[in-house]
DNA sequence: CTGTTAGCGCATTCAA
DNA sequence: TTGAATGCGCTAACAG
């Protein structure tokens, strides 16, 4: 089946040119007299001549085109990172093929596969819950397409990544929690082989320690994120003979779950239990009551990743520096914490 | 700069064959010697050869590469939509390239050059608030590049698309309204150059009158779906000598913005005023009073939508049946119409 | 069963 | 300033 887009030929053979000269006309290449250039560009414009990036690439090895792989598409966060690093790509003359991966660590590798396949110039990677396994973006090092981590990043690789301060804005939520006068803090974890869960889990027990609060192991509960179990884990916690007065949640979707139960069984938050969440997802500030959290800048975590890799992009592999650039997070307190005085 | 990857040269050298024998063992041609094959594909396997899509797309003149175009991220709708999209997609071997507009017109017609420059074998389009003028799709169609609309509609383009009963969706809405007893009825609309917003009101007008409940032209506030001005016209409406005693919000974050609104002004929900909204967006269950509104059936939207699509692929575009599928919506009951009770 | 050749659309040598 | 020739990686048509 023949191409339906015009082609220089087509051009060429209108104008009576060689395909050389409308190449160069069309590429802006000094060496072509103005008036041909003119000719040129007109027709080119008439006809809605659109250039072949594909056969392009083909020749430059590169196809300006930066690949996005995401763990999920459920809350607002990733979907924002997107459009943060799609403004940055564009800005710079790239296109970005995004995918999500269903937090399945086999949908990773085969997303993977499609990136490489569609030969991107790089990727912006943030790890599924399920993954410990990375060899498939080693191999992407291989063959010295740079990937950038964000968010959920993998140690072990050397490669960029982008984060926010976890630790710190664990320690600040935590912080908050006992300023208010709690001291039994539960906290409910994300899965141990995500670096944000572990950075978390430490800011959130430094800050006990730091406070003079014993910690309570009974009081911390890890789990992989699935949402539906939050239910039987908070009906434990409220459950306990000494039970918390406080929870700190690993993400909003978790504490939005936790405010929920907590509100259906009766007791009073922040009063009884406060609760804080991580990210300030779209919801938390009208869920009632609305959600103290850790504000993330969503969008400049997409551009600077996508800067980061970008900035790749012409470099030998020898000069990828593993720069490790970490956000500023700012804690955000609403009612779960604190009573706020009514706005009008 | 010389690639990196692996090609059917290197493994032809290795194996001192010819190159087009390596390439016919590697896509299954049947004229391979079994013996022959194996070799091939094991040193194919062992040197992580993968294919050059490129150079097949430049002869083929397809990219196995589908463009969706949404006018925004910002709500759980559109990405949804992408997964439901993206499954389907890659179920036929096609790769997906994302991109969102910010509701702006202008980034519309940039992202869909993007969409072209990138040789797309097709779009799905959802089309930005501002959306006035079609050519640049139109453009595709002169390509014969399928496109195929879906939720944000052209009607005046003969393409396929992919809707929901929004007319009967918004009928049932308000007849529920009035099955509780209200009478009346305001509606928070959208713009009406939006299909969707034009059969939205359609439904809530007939929903009146066959119910012969007068229509008051003053309970009908069309705007741009900015939501900061959500405060302004709920305001307004409750400030009127005759208030309404229920809105019908044309989307979730209108009718979430006009519950706090309501809240704060000290009415009740639903007893002094019930709101509707539509598509069940995340967050419409946990706000409080959780909110009554119309389920869409996102995921399949985007399955539907790249069903249709891919379904015009190997066809002449004579063949291009402009197909509207509509799919059906549910009516979830919740809170801000009528009090559940609670489960356990 | 395998090798040879041509060509997809373009940019880029080298010649003129 | 322009034209002709080469090749990016691969598949397909044509010979053996």
């Amino acid at each position: 089946m023949k191409s339906n887009q015009v082609t220089i030929v087509d051009i060429a053979n209108e104008l009576k040119m060689s395909k050389s000269t409308v190449s160069r006309a069309l590429t802006g290449h000094p060496n072509v007299k103005p008036e041909t250039r003119a000719k040129v560009t007109e027709l080119a414009e008439k006809l809605d001549y659109q250039r072949n990036m594909l056969s392009i690439s083909l020749i430059t090895n590169k196809t300006k085109t930066i690949g996005i792989v995401l763990p999920d598409f459920f809350t607002s966060f990733f979907p924002q990172v997107v459009v943060g690093a799609q403004e940055e790509a564009a800005r710079q003359g790239y296109s970005v093929i995004v995918s999500q991966c269903n937090e399945s660590y086999e949908t990773e590798v085969a997303n993977s596969k499609v990136m490489l396949a569609n030969r991107v110039d790089g990727v912006m990677v943030s790890l599924t819950k399920e993954t410990l396994n990375y060899d498939h973006w080693k191999a992407f090092i291989r063959k010295k397409i740079p990937v950038v981590f964000f968010n959920r990043v993998c140690e072990e690789m050397m490669v960029p990544k982008v984060v926010v301060n976890d630790y710190d804005a664990a320690f600040q939520a935590v912080k908050h929690l006992i300023s208010i006068g709690k001291r039994r803090i539960a906290h409910l974890a994300g899965p141990a082989q995500l670096v944000i869960s572990r950075k978390r889990m430490n800011g959130y027990r430094d800050a006990l320690i730091k406070n003079n609060i014993p910690i309570d192991e009974d009081l911390i509960i890890e789990f992989d994120l699935n949402l539906t179990k939050v239910k039987m884990y908070v009906k434990h916690l409220l459950g306990m003979t000494n039970p918390p007065d406080a929870i700190f949640a690993v993400n909003d979707p978790t504490a939005i779950e936790a405010i929920q139960i907590i509100k259906q069984s009766g007791k009073r938050i922040p009063e009884d239990i406060a609760v804080v969440g991580f990210s300030d997802n779209y919801g938390s500030n009208f869920i009632e009551p609305s959600l103290t959290t850790i504000a993330q800048p969503v969008k400049e975590i997409g551009k600077t990743a996508m800067e980061l890799l970008l900035g790749l992009m012409d470099k030998d592999i020898s000069e990828w520096k593993p720069l490790i650039k970490t956000l500023d997070t700012e804690l955000v307190v609403r009612n779960s914490t604190v009573k706020q005085v009514l706005e009008q």
